[in-house]
RNA sequence: GCCGGGAUGGCGGAACUGGCAGACGCAGCGGACUCAAAAUCCGCCGAGGGCAACCUCGUGGGGGUUCGACCCCCCCUCCCGGCACCA
């Protein structure tokens, strides 16, 4: 691929000797000429099929959403990938490097608002000037499995899957509180809500509404997701205990408390409303009501120490008690409102508890204790069982309420080495004890029992007793896939008047997204105002019936977009099952932490669900997962909101794409934040352009070496194939784990400083053109996954004309690696007082002699008793000394 | 509050397994080249002291383990990220 014509367009190329002013780096003009020669092959970086000898590696960067302009945080991302697949084909893997678009969302209707621009139109064109910005850059993507999540032959697989998961019982619809974000004008997954604000609004508080909305049961598999977090061992750990906390897993146990008949319970109303008095033995003339409140405690030790439950304000009996005691609606809604104001007064997490006592009681099934029934705005309706049973003396959060409504404490754990109430004080608060250490106390026959030991037991005893179980609780909610969007996924389903809720067949597949729509600001589905879409015939009656107009959530497009590159013009399935069984697991998935939880869980469920549909052999999808640190610039992450955008555009123009994406992997380890400072960029343009002029210096003696090697190398020969093999190893090493490309460029930077500083002896025909030859070529090889452009350039200039992607990765050599001397510190007492110089091979005894007859220790040493030495072998020397 | 991660020169960072703290780059200073500037090249560049050889101090703070600690242990401060009334 290389041309003698094309090396020698360059008007700083031509052979020779040209002096140093005439050469000059121009990454511009370079480049340009790169990126043309590129793009005339479009298979230049394609996969080669699953028969391929070779190892498969498959590499994987998180695809971005179209907004039309690539930042810095996608510069990063994306380097960090393409120098790994760059190195892992020159080493001989074959290697799957995949790109496509995140191309559904809402940005795409807000720009068709704002610029009358339909929304596929805006899409389309940004993914063609992003793809051209990702081509300018120099990533070595294999488009020909490019996706596009808002066409066509992408989304109907969407349609299908959710098909399967209807089948299965793994979609349904019911109708639910959901959070509901004005701005957006839609619902939204737990996941999307942040610190009670919409995930893209984030002064937009989010509203509950009342909706039906179909949900995919992920809950299903939350165990799962759990467990095979352990065997996640690519992954970071911050990651999966992000995952292990969003699951949220409790153990804990669930107990039915008996709701006391209202009208026998209390005769006298004013001591029904001062609660606190109230915990008396039920009497037998107590009837129950049939009633039950299943309550659910991580400590069910605790429960002798009940004084109250306490149910949330949207709790289903308490519509109901409601519903027959106005006092108490009105009470139960001034409750919410100073919820919700609370709320809109930026109050996040905890607020001021209130409550309101709803002049009912339950049993306690353990001592028949009557518990008042209260609702209290700390109750989370949507976790556990959404009431639970207050135990003020051993729960933080129950204390505080209760002090606040002067309700009754009562003590039953103590801590083991203690034996009276007073002595743990009856002062407040009465905190949990640590369950390791403590005993039960006033509880019946558990007193005395260890609370761990308790737990399990009182569960049991419940669960013989049929008033309760020991139970497991997760955190994690089913994710609620409906969006009252024009520009999402149609989900596949009719309603039909005669046949209720039917799934469009597979035949019917696709549902189209209609092209011609009017975008508007009014609520609800966009879709519910095209006629033409809504009305459906019903596959099963014939009849008229009516389509659903929600779109699915987008976090469905991406949970599998990464199977589908597999395989991606496949019009049959949404993918071969062999051919993903040869590119599965992706070996390193590399993205930006902020999907932590969303879409790296979603994915994770997804792949289950595939497994269970038969679809795939595997459980987890992603081997390696990396997380690289954010662009931030003067201290904050960029953003056009505090003005600290660079333009990738702006610094490929002035430095240069290498520089830029060789930039952003050396100013600091991929893991960590960035901080851009522009006057970094300049200082590796300036590396570049070092290694550009020495490499035109000596490329004439590269091409046609006319000194052979002497029998001995010169020192300085040696010097420079040692430092030659040793950086060799480093970057090496470093691709297979440590991810350090900070210190690999620091290291090649080296190699070339020792270069340079070796020239006046190159000069002097020290170093034969066979070594200088190697080095510089070796130099090109090692720069290659950084700096992709110049590694070209240079490539061809030593007169090479195999394609450098496919050029074997340098081998180092370690007898050329060794260091035949090696300078070892002496210490005294463990202070540095010296370094002597001795072969790299010598014995203990000869590193000893060596650093007692160094002249400044022996100084030191005189007239000191010597009472211990210790030698590291190769490493240091330290004599202690009285 | 809970769970992660972090704090090293003027700045970004290096030191891989407890063994020379500050690699590499940026900024700065001095010099060469130039009529001059840019570019390039060479030198210096943690703090304090000393004419110098050198000495002392130094990795957020305090303690500990060790012949030896940026690294391990205990306590504390601050910064960043995640979760947050999860019973």
């Amino acid at each position: 691929m290389a041309t003698k014509e094309q090396s020698q367009a360059a008007p700083t190329a031509a052979p020779g000797d040209p002096s140093p002013q005439e050469v000059r780096y121009n990454p511009a003009e370079i480049e340009a000429r790169w990126a043309e020669r590129w793009a005339a092959q479009p298979d230049l970086y394609a996969a080669e099929p699953p028969s391929s000898a070779k190892p498969k590696y498959y590499v994987l960067e998180m695809l971005p959403y179209p907004s039309g302009q690539l930042h810095m945080g996608h510069v990063r991302n994306y380097s960090i990938g393409d120098a790994l697949a760059r190195q892992m084909r020159m080493r001989g893997f074959n290697v799957l490097h995949p790109m496509g678009w995140d191309a559904f969302g809402l940005p795409a209707e807000n720009a068709a608002l704002k610029n009358n621009t339909p929304p596929r139109e805006w899409t389309l064109s940004n993914i063609a000037a992003m793809k051209r910005q990702m081509n300018r850059i120099g990533f070595a993507y294999d488009w020909s499995n490019e996706i596009t999540t808002c066409l066509p032959d992408y989304y109907r697989w969407n349609q299908w899957f959710f098909l399967r998961m209807f089948e299965r019982g793994l979609a349904y619809r019911k109708k639910s509180k959901v959070n509901w974000c004005p701005q957006c004008a839609t619902v939204l997954a737990n996941e999307q809500v942040v610190d009670g604000c919409c995930w893209r609004h984030e002064d937009q508080l989010v509203d509950q509404r009342d909706l039906e909305q179909w949900f995919f049961r992920i809950t299903n598999y939350a165990q799962e997701l759990l467990d095979d977090l352990s065997k996640l061992d690519g992954w970071p750990d911050k990651v999966r205990t992000m995952q292990r906390n969003w699951i949220g897993r409790s153990e804990g146990a669930e107990i039915q408390f008996d709701l006391e008949d209202a009208s026998t319970a209390h005769e006298d109303e004013d001591k029904a409303r001062k609660p606190g008095t109230a915990l008396l033995p039920a009497s037998d003339q107590v009837k129950s009501t049939g009633q039950k409140i299943a309550v659910f405690t991580t400590r069910v030790d605790t429960i002798y120490g009940a004084t109250s439950l306490q149910l949330a304000p949207e709790h289903p009996l308490v519509k109901e008690m409601a519903a027959a005691d106005p006092a108490l609606a009105q009470s139960v809604a001034s409750l919410l409102d100073q919820q919700k104001k609370a709320r809109e007064a930026g109050d996040v997490g905890a607020i001021e508890k209130h409550g309101v006592f709803t002049g009912h009681y339950a049993i306690n099934p353990f001592n028949q204790e009557r518990l008042p029934v209260w609702v209290g705005n700390y109750i989370l309706t949507d976790y556990g069982t959404g009431a639970i049973m207050s135990v003020p003396a051993h729960d933080e959060r129950d204390f505080e309420f209760a002090k606040k409504y002067d309700l009754e404490m009562k003590v039953v754990i103590l801590p083991r080495n203690s034996n009276t109430v007073a002595e743990n004080g009856d002062r407040e608060p009465l905190l949990p004890f640590t369950t390791e250490d403590s005993l039960l106390m006033n509880s019946g026959d558990f007193s005395g029992h260890g609370c761990q030991e308790a737990q399990q037991k009182m569960a049991a005893f419940a669960q013989e007793h049929g008033f309760g179980k020991p139970t497991v609780t997760f955190r994690l909610k089913d994710w609620g896939v409906s969006r009252q969007r024009y520009w999402g996924t149609p989900i596949p389903m009719l309603y039909c008047p005669k046949d209720g809720i039917v799934p469009v067949p597979d035949s019917e597949l696709p549902v189209l997204l209609p092209d011609k729509i009017e975008i508007t600001q009014q609520g609800g589905s966009p879709l519910a105002h095209v006629p033409e879409f809504v009305n459906a015939t019903c596959p099963k009656c014939g009849g008229k019936a009516r389509r659903e107009t929600d779109t699915m959530d987008t976090f469905v497009d991406s949970s599998w977009y990464f199977y589908r590159y597999c395989d991606a013009r496949n019009d049959k399935a949404p993918f071969a099952t062999e051919t993903v069984a040869y590119w599965f697991p992706i070996d390193q998935y590399i993205g930006g932490v902020e999907h932590a939880i969303l879409h790296l869980i979603y994915s994770r469920f997804w792949t289950k669900v595939m497994r269970d549909l038969g679809l795939i052999k595997f459980s987890e999808p992603v081997d390696h997962q990396f997380s690289q640190g954010m662009v931030i610039k003067n201290g904050a992450k960029m953003s056009k909101s505090k003005g600290n955008v660079v333009s990738p555009d702006d610094m490929i123009a002035r430095y240069g794409a290498d520089a830029t994406r060789m930039y952003s992997l050396f100013a600091a380890p991929p893991d960590r934040d960035l901080d851009w400072q522009e006057d970094g960029v300049a200082g590796i343009s300036r590396f570049l352009s070092r290694v550009y002029r020495l490499v035109m210096k000596y490329g004439e003696r590269a091409r046609s070496p006319r000194s052979a090697a002497p029998a001995s190398p010169s020192a300085t020969t040696q010097s420079l194939q040692r430092k030659l093999h040793q950086t060799i190893r480093k970057i090496t090493e470093d691709f297979s784990g440590r991810w350090h490309f900070n210190t690999d460029i620091a290291a090649i930077m080296e190699l070339v400083n020792l270069v340079t500083g070796a020239e006046p002896q190159i000069a002097a025909g020290e170093v034969p053109d066979a070594v200088l030859a190697d080095i510089l070529r070796t130099l090109t090889l090692l720069l290659a996954p950084f700096a992709p452009y110049l590694a070209a350039e240079l490539w061809e200039y030593t007169g090479q004309t195999s394609n450098l992607l496919l050029t074997p990765w340098p081998k180092y050599d370690e007898a050329l690696a060794a260091e035949d001397q090696i300078e070892i510190p002496v210490q005294i007492n463990g202070k540095l007082r010296s370094l002597v110089h001795i072969d790299a091979n010598a014995t203990e005894d000869q590193v000893r002699d060596a650093a007692l007859a160094d002249e400044k220790i022996a100084t030191i040493l005189t007239g000191k008793e010597i009472t211990r030495i210790i030698l590291v072998p190769r490493k240091l020397v330290n004599i202690v000394v009285k």
